[in-house]
Order: C-alpha cells, then sequence, then structure tokens
DNA sequence: TCACAAGTGTGATTTGAATCACACGCAAAT
DNA sequence: ATTTGCGTGTGATTCAAATCACACTTGTGA
C-alpha cells in the first residue's frame, strides 16, 4: 500500500528533510512484506540479508541460551528497525531470532542497498547514523540499568519509559528482556497493583 | 606533538581513505590534550562539550548508583573514542563520570566540531557511522552476555574478547564492568589459576 | 624509605531471586 | 462449542552470589 511508503517518508522526515524527487528514488530500495503472528523474520542460523523497518505489527527479537532459555534482546513497534545487527553487518549468519507477535507490514532494505543510498545521499547517510546513535544511547541505558538495578527497579523503570509496550506485550517476555524470572516479576506486578487501588 | 596527529589519520584510515589536503582540514577540529593518572575527563553533573579520542593511556567510564557504588559502563584504551554520549548529544548534564588510569593523550572534538566534520565531508558521516555501528553491536553483545550468562561464564568471555585489557586492569573493575562482586571475581580467578597452573 | 592507600584473597553468613510445583482463567484454533 | 495451550498467580524450597569481616600484599606519593 502507498500508505505505508508515506508513513516511511514521514519517519526519515523526522531526521532529514527529503524531496519529492529524493523519496521516489528511496523508496526503489525498499521491499514490502506482509508478516503474520508466529511467523519467523529471522531465525537463528539463516543469513540476514536485510534489516526491517516496522510500518506496523509487533516483534521480538530473542537469543536462545545453552539451557535453551529465551533472552530477549529488543521489542520493535511501528516505525522501529530491527535486525540481528552484527549478522547483518559481517553478513554471517544469525544468532538471534526474530518472530512476529502481532500481524505486521514492514518494508525491508539489504546491506547493499543500504550502503549505496547512504553513499549516493549524505543526508541518508546522516540519517543511518542519528538512528544507530540513538540506539547506542538507549542501549547504553540498558547496561546501566542493568547493572545497577534490582529487578523491582527496572522493571518500574521499563514501564516508566515504554508504557506502550507493557501494555500491549505479555508479560513473561518484558521478564525476559529485563533478566527476571516470570514469577518475580508477577510478584512485583501484583505489589504494584495493590499500592495504586483500580480506578474505575 | 604530530605523532598523535599521524596516529589519528592511520586510525581513521582503517575505516576510509584521506588524503594530504582533506586530513589538513580534519585535524583543525581537534584538540590535543594530555590527562594524567586519578584527573577527571568528565565529572558527573559536568556539561559534556567534547568526545575524546584516546591516542594512549586508560580511562573508566563509570556510573554511581543511589547506593554509591560504581558501575563501569566503558573502558577506553589507545584509539577508543569515548564520552558521555547521552548527554554529549542531548548537550546536557553528564551522569557518567570518565576518569584517567594510564597518564594519556587525547584529542578532543567538540559536538559542532564534529557535525561540521560530517557534513562538510561526507566520508567523515560515514566513518563516524561505522564506528557508532561497531559500538552499537559490541553493546548488544554486552547486554546479552548480562542477560545469559553467570558471572563465571561473563568473566571468561570477557577474558577472551579483551586479553589485553584483563592484564592492564585492576580486577575490582573488571567486576564493576561485569556486575559482580569484587570478592566473587576473586573466587572465579582462583579457580581459573588451579586449573591452569603457572607457566615459568 | 616509609607510611598509607589501593588492590586482592578467603572464610562465614545472609539474602534476593531462581526454581519447582501447581492451579486457574482466558484466548485461540479446530 | 470445546479442547488445548498460553499467560499468569502464588506458595515452598533451593541456591548462587552478595555481603560482612578480616588479613595480607603491592603500589605509590610525600
Amino acid at each position: 500500500m502507498m500508505i505505508v511508503m508515506e508513513k516511511l517518508r514521514k519517519h526519515i522526515e523526522e531526521i532529514i528533510p527529503v524531496s519529492d524527487g529524493e523519496f521516489d528514488y528511496i523508496r526503489t530500495f525498499f521491499t514490502k512484506k506482509r508478516v503474520r503472528k508466529h511467523q519467523f523474520l529471522i531465525q537463528a542460523g539463516d543469513k540476514v540479508p536485510c534489516e526491517y523497518w516496522i510500518a506496523y505489527g509487533a516483534f521480538r527479537a530473542f537469543y536462545i541460551d545453552e539451557g535453551g532459555r529465551e533472552h530477549i534482546v529488543q521489542f520493535a513497534l511501528e516505525n522501529s528497525w530491527l535486525s540481528d545487527y552484527h549478522a547483518f553487518f559481517h553478513q554471517t549468519e544469525s544468532t538471534m531470532n526474530v518472530l512476529c507477535m502481532e500481524e505486521a507490514e514492514v518494508l525491508s532494505l539489504t546491506l547493499s542497498s543500504r550502503e549505496k543510498l547512504a553513499s549516493d545521499l549524505h543526508k541518508m547517510e546522516h540519517f543511518f547514523r542519528m538512528k544507530v546513535s540513538n540506539g547506542y544511547a538507549a542501549q547504553q541505558h540498558r547496561i546501566i540499568s542493568l547493572l545497577c538495578r534490582n529487578p523491582k527497579e527496572r522493571y518500574e523503570e521499563f514501564g516508566a519509559m515504554f508504557p506502550d509496550i507493557i501494555k500491549r506485550i505479555p508479560k513473561k517476555y518484558i521478564a525476559e528482556y529485563l533478566g527476571i524470572s516470570r514469577e518475580t516479576l508477577s510478584r512485583i506486578h501484583l505489589a504494584q497493583r495493590r499500592q495504586i487501588p483500580s480506578k474505575h
């Protein structure tokens, strides 16, 4: 649908101005894809030719450890970019899985397209730099949170930062993101509900 | 010293080719600074006008939590870039401290210089994008390590990835980086020495 | 060179969170 | 409409790592 491309344009224009002519060029690099719930966008062991921009829908990117436990690396809702970036940049096999949690529409961008876009249009190089810089700062925040805060504090901070995710995503996955057991998060969550009695 | 600038040029040329003329321009944005052991490069509460490239020396960037405990965000040895990037990008007050651990020489770059350099020279925009992309991937690795691995595994992984840091930096700081208590790391370390008897 | 600080080792004790085990309600698939 | 599975709540138990307490060793600045 046209709407998806228009949405991408809006997203890009949050960082850089884009003329009609430029966007006609930019759009040619992207390929639209519909993804259904429970479908994998990336599976561990796959080559990772693309990164994805989420027009709408919800994904989780997770890593499975030796013991078979899932650990969530990233949640991605609309307007997020998503891939196994290590595998994507180095064109190696993925160590991560990316699974669709809500029916989605995404635009994919291959590495060569991305690099061509960045080298052809200085402003797109700038756009990608800004995006990854923000991601870097956000990840640093998460590292500090993992190092400094206990489960309760991490959950509260997460809730304050991402109220939309708390509402949409099952708690068990929030627990996997925060490095907390399902049960511990349930008890924290209960304690919170006791403090703030329901408003209806 | 000239040598420092030459070293910077080599560092940049690992990513992009740079002509003599270009480098004469690039170098004008950087300011050399000597830093002594125990000196702060950034203190929590300071404005953060610059990021720094380490020509030689060693720094630790750490965050102090409410309980007064230090948590190490980054070690930076020669050829690393270092700042409180959140505060730097947003030109707000630092929440981190950066302390010199070994006499150092650094080149500082203000935010406006950095952005001018990136917008004047497309290839420098590319350079900075590559740098931050690599940092992003490295941080993601660290997050996965914090989520998936126990203290022993984290220490062993760290040792395998950064043998130079293990040698140069006191173990107590490694512990703070890994989110482990000093004592636990000491016991892990002892267990390792028992397994691999000393070679002399 | 001497004294004090910083870093490390090691035992005993405590504790926060994981794990185990089970029940219950709701959503989705047939 | 009903069965199956997924997400959640909750108690009992275990356990890994933090904390506490102290000694020893090394580095270093006056």
